[in-house]
DNA sequence: CTGAAAGCGCTTACAG
DNA sequence: CTGAAAGCGCTTACAG
């Protein structure tokens, strides 16, 4: 009458079997009569057995445990992603530990250390760009990786489309009769890396370049204050230039919010004299009436993990590129610009 | 030449030991030779040995991680607490794995299945409330669980104080001259049962009655629809009343959103015609320069992580229950009700 | 199709 | 202070 937890052999023994062939209708294995398969069931519900974890991991060398490591969980589009991963993974028989990085310290650590300690089967890393020795060490004694929202010609990854978004976001503002686009976003060179801002930055110039528009430094600002604070600082910056731009594409909805304040305080009205267009399309975007370019932040985490699941079930050494497409989203912030309408002249 | 990982035994031999000795400068036992410890990190250190998880938790019959179930993890509520979690665990030994609920099936599994599993040494819940005979199970077989935004009396747990918050808005109002205050919240009966819009929603009717300003059914409304939609749709029912309110307080900063929108939809001015204040203080409500009460959400969840640790440290079967207190964060959605500025008397 | 046995890599009394 | 050995609860060839 011991009240522990039934192991293997308690089931064995009182199915009448050896543990092996528990073992085996525990993991499906096909080689199992029927009416033995049936029994061993019977008992292990009877006993509700539960098969240890840990032992398991111990003799498998498996982990049934996957890591994301994501960079500052608390703002809408990680969190978003993340929920992404986790519809799929809630699904399976892994368990999903999450590592929030913040700073560049936690950053090496779990690049550099967590992948190698063999507490995770799999893992996937969010908008973190690797560095080409981080890429090799992961290949050489690490676990399948997955990256999302950023790239590695040696890692399986899937991104949206960046260099599209931002030039459908740069053309609806020059159909729109704008000329005079600004650019802001979060430190080019922020100290985790990322990269994407980079990415859409170089989309703005060449689009503009190709409709023959002056790629103005001015216009271009960075700011290392993340969100609403940054995007503020920036437009009042860009507000109070000689020449001011009569638009401000900012890489990041919350610096889109920045500059809806930056404006209001200014007593500059959007969109009839400042356009204003984001960048992500998270749910504050449409409460704020915000143009905006849409990217499929869940889905992204939910291919991402789909891709790592599919590695982890076959081996596949193959590795895939996945590029999803983006929207814009077009609402209230964006109107033809004052000497459009003054011309009444479409561009296109 | 072998390039496996080392195990204990390599390091055993090679530092000339016996493999308990290992184990024991491993886990900083104090019985050993100061000379030998000595070598047996030195040989750790030039072979890279890294103990195997799986091992330890066979060997010991503990886990080293955390669960925390946690619903709607997308909500900044959740995000703020999930990170102050985080931000405790990530320097500890525990993994931190997180569930997601988003169901009542999804809740089921996760209180009824997940704690008895063995697959974690220590449970989180937040705001999640239990049924008696769910403690009743965790109590006999689950691991230690700390309540986080929850209550009951067996289990400790570290909320904020609900009470004192709505009625620190109420009073807010009175003070200002308001006499027509309208409460609005998600459902009060949730699906996963979410229980402090009661606790609230009480706090508003004694402040109320207290103060011998009459309670009225039709200010008080609930939407299935979470957040700004939700909002919306009852600011837009309270708003075409005959006797409409002349504040508005929103149990959630979101649905206070929802209120604000369907304020300027209706072109009343806020905070002129109406008065809307709303709880959490989520990053938004500084943005929108809304009147809110402050939960101190990530110190909930670095409260709750804390309060588990030591249990887990020091396996304690002591209750303990932490309340932590709410500030009321005044901003531009609240001003003295029109009536007031007319009679210009203060209230107290 | 199935059982007995080795092995996964630790921890922990036990005996010295 | 330290070594040898048992034990944690599984999986997996191996032999039948």
């Amino acid at each position: 009458m011991t009240r522990n937890k039934p192991t293997i052999f308690d089931v064995a023994r009182k199915a009448g079997v050896g543990i092996g062939t528990v073992s085996r209708v525990l993991n499906g294995a096909p080689n199992v009569k029927q009416a033995t398969r049936e029994r061993v069931l019977q008992v292990i519900e009877e006993l509700g057995y539960r098969p240890s974890h840990a032992a398991r991991q111990l003799a498998t060398s498996r982990t049934f445990t996957i890591g994301v490591i994501v960079p500052f969980i608390t703002r809408a589009f990680f969190v978003e992603v993340l929920r992404g991963v986790e519809q799929v993974i809630a699904g399976t028989a892994y368990n999903l530990v999450i590592y929030n990085v913040e700073t560049p310290r936690q950053r090496a650590y779990y690049l550099e250390q967590l992948p190698f300690l063999g507490r995770i089967d799999g893992l996937l890393i969010i908008s973190l760009p690797l560095r080409q020795r981080d890429v090799e060490q992961l290949l050489r004694n690490g676990p399948p990786t997955v990256l999302i929202d950023e790239y590695h010609p040696a890692l399986t990854s899937v991104q949206s489309d960046n260099t599209a978004g931002a030039r459908m976001a740069i053309e609806h503002l020059l159909r729109l009769g704008h000329e005079r686009i600004a650019v802001i976003g979060d430190t080019l060179n922020h100290p985790l890396g990322f990269r994407i801002n980079r990415e859409r930055l170089g989309s703005y110039r060449r689009t503009l370049e190709l409709h023959h528009i002056a790629v103005r430094d001015e216009y271009q600002r960075w700011s290392e204050e993340y969100g609403r604070e940054g995007g503020k600082l920036l437009a009042n910056e860009l507000l109070s230039l000689t020449e001011r731009p009569t638009a401000i594409f900012a890489l990041n909805d919350m610096m889109a919010l920045g500059v809806l304040e930056a404006a209001r305080d200014a007593a500059i009205q959007v969109p009839q004299d400042l356009a204003v267009i984001g960048y992500d399309d998270i749910e504050l975007a449409s409460y704020l009436n915000l143009t905006t370019v849409r990217q499929p932040m869940s889905e992204m985490g939910r291919r991402g993990a789909t891709l790592l699941l599919n590695i982890l079930a076959d081996g596949s050494e193959q590795v895939i590129h996945q590029r999803l497409p983006v929207e814009l989203v077009i609402r209230g912030t964006t109107a033809p610009s004052s000497k459009q309408q003054a011309h009444s002249s479409a561009q296109e």
